[in-house]
DNA sequence: CCATGATAGTTTCATTTGAAACCAACTCAA
DNA sequence: TTGAGTTGGTTTCAAATGAAACTATCATGG
């Protein structure tokens, strides 16, 4: 039997980051066979297009898409960069900060995002439909929960040695 | 509110593969950081030494490893190769398979493993510690069952074209 | 105005990764 | 035997990644 409380000894099929890992790379990786290769679009490029497609009408700069993906800078720009010649997201300038450029899908880049879309969320809903619906909610709660303590614990960042 | 199951857009935010992914991230760069610099190991490289000292008398070989960590095999041989520059392994040749080789931790290994442990351990627990005695039981279930349904979900390749 | 510093986003460079090719050793059937 | 196919593990090469440096623009205090 297993008990997550009462461990001494380190079982990696037993730990608790390592069986998060798996499970989350077995999630990841069946959703991504669903448009890679259909679509050329990396995992990144896909949670750029999501978030563009979540809202049609809103037009978001590439700082807004590093805080609603959490990837960093640099992946939001290659990503980006990606995608303007596939010619899926399509990038105005802010008159008023030369700064910032709004992006947005374009009809094609809509067309894909309407293709994908679906097919993610019906994996999910066949992946949850396996699930009770009690079972359903507690996980809901249960992973936002997790979250918040994994990032408090995070935040531990070891002191700077004191300058004398 | 939210309920995972009745949705018909995609919200990244409340997307189940999204929240896994980054729980799991979180996760496992908390942990990371623990040994990284103090030890100069990676992911991969503390993953090959938790299961070599896991069983500090029997002897593995790589594709045993891979099996264990779930990492492939080329993975493997480079975080094999980093160890035994390091000092941290010890490789003796299969006399009756001179394919195979059978890893162990050497002493220094032991004592870096004997000194690690201990901290993801513990990192482990406090986690857990913040969820109810109930909680840490449904979620260890949960993992399981979780994990389960995605390996069986994974498993839909697209059949090839049949030949003709 | 101008200097200083912050912001938005890109590029560079060294390292890491992954897939496929590769090598060497083994098995087994003819 | 031997030679066709496997298995265990490594190398190669191109593409992905991350950190840090960089460009360009804006905001602000003097």
């Amino acid at each position: 039997m297993s008990d997550l409380i009462e461990k001494s000894r380190l079982d990696l099929s037993a730990y608790l980051p390592y069986r998060l890992s798996i499970l989350s790379n077995t999630v990841s990786s069946a959703i991504a066979a669903l448009y890679e290769q259909k679509h050329q679009l990396s995992v990144a490029d896909w949670r750029i297009m999501a978030v563009l497609g979540m809202e049609p009408d809103r037009a978001l700069t590439q700082t807004e898409l590093c805080s609603r993906t959490r990837m960093d800078k640099v992946q939001v720009s290659r990503a980006i960069k990606r995608l303007l010649n596939m010619g899926h997201v399509d990038r105005i300038m802010d008159p008023k900060d030369k700064r910032r450029a709004y992006l947005t899908l374009t009809k094609p880049g809509q067309r894909v995002y309407d293709d994908v879309a679906p097919i993610t969320l019906a994996w999910e809903r066949a992946f949850l439909s396996r699930l009770s619906k009690a079972d359903a909610q507690t996980l809901d709660v249960m992973l936002t929960l997790l979250q918040t303590i994994a990032d408090e614990m995070s935040v531990q960042k070891p002191c700077p040695p004191s300058e004398p």
